[in-house]
DNA sequence: TCCCAGGTAGATC
DNA sequence: GATCTACATGGG
């Protein structure tokens, strides 16, 4: 058991499983949540003051510490972005305790090769179905069972047909794809790059981005997808309707310099919340 | 029935 | 290069 004081972080776990960024979890109650990564999962529960990990110490340090991105000084990043842009200080007052997760790199690059042209309710069920049938069983919480996403080495032999039986569609050669290119290391996703992860067919600038980001840290990356671009283009004039995709994601990593992709997941929340309204 | 969803590759001009 | 369009599937 350890318990995580909220007032030495800024903390918010349901926010960041709301986010998008994630798609493997359970939520138990309105503050008890199970997270998952790699051969580990973890029940967590909002006490008063802080959160409660059912792990050991060690555990804790060694895994949830890091994918829960600890380290980072979310104080400074924050004001590095409202120095930025001071429109951005009450979207990240409201957003207080969001932020981006380290995920597993190759989870990251097949969810997002899933995830174009779907909704993300979509996305988690077709993600979870891959790990059910893929992915170790690692056991039961609540009556609820948990599987980790499967190894590259688990998909190896998996043909492009099965994953189109599993409903995957046109992505299932993509998929089949980033398997193979991982598997014979001609993508070395530990140190992978932009152009690299492009070599996949089915991954172009934003699916790579979002694996830059989200599995591999860099907290750099861009991601421009239609929230973004809709929510970039209204919140400034240089950018009109007709801005190429990868001038908006320029734009912003120019804008937001070193934390860029943190900015980006301010805005995309912003963006969801404004533009139905718009 | 029609339209769109955290896109991308391939064809066409 | 910039602009279409097909690509599977499910939900509103």
């Amino acid at each position: 058991m350890y318990v995580l004081k909220i007032e030495d972080y800024d903390l918010d776990i349901l926010k960041i499983l709301q986010s998008g960024q994630v798609f493997r979890y359970e939520i138990l109650s309105e503050d008890s949540f199970v997270l998952i990564y790699q051969d580990h999962y973890v029940v967590v529960s909002k006490i008063d003051g802080g959160y409660q990990f059912e792990c050991e110490p060690e555990e804790f340090q060694s895994i949830w510490y890091p994918y829960l991105g600890l380290d980072l000084d979310y104080q400074a990043i924050n004001q590095s972005i409202i120095h930025a842009d001071a429109r951005f200080e009450g979207v990240i007052k409201e957003q207080m305790g969001l932020r981006i997760l380290r995920q597993d790199p190759f989870e990251m690059l097949m969810t997002f090769i899933i995830s174009q042209s779907k909704a993300i309710p979509q996305i988690r069920k077709l993600v979870n179905e891959l790990s059910v049938k893929y992915g170790r069983y690692l056991g039961k919480v609540e009556s609820i069972p948990i599987y980790a996403f499967p190894t590259s080495q688990a998909l190896n032999h998996v043909k492009e047909e099965e994953f189109r039986d599993m409903k995957f569609g046109y992505r299932a050669p993509y998929l089949e794809d980033a398997v193979r290119l991982v598997n014979c290391d001609l993508v070395q996703l530990s140190k992978a790059q932009l152009p690299m992860l492009k070599q996949i067919k089915g991954v172009g600038d934003k699916v790579a981005s979002c694996v830059m980001l989200f599995g591999l840290g860099d907290l750099e990356a861009f991601p421009v997808d239609v929230w973004m671009r809709k929510t970039m283009i209204y919140l400034y004039d240089d950018l009109g309707v007709k801005s190429k995709d990868i001038d908006i994601q320029n734009y912003g990593k120019k804008m937001f310099g070193k934390y860029a992709g943190i900015a980006q997941q301010y805005i995309f929340e912003y963006g969801r919340q404004i533009i139905k309204n718009l």
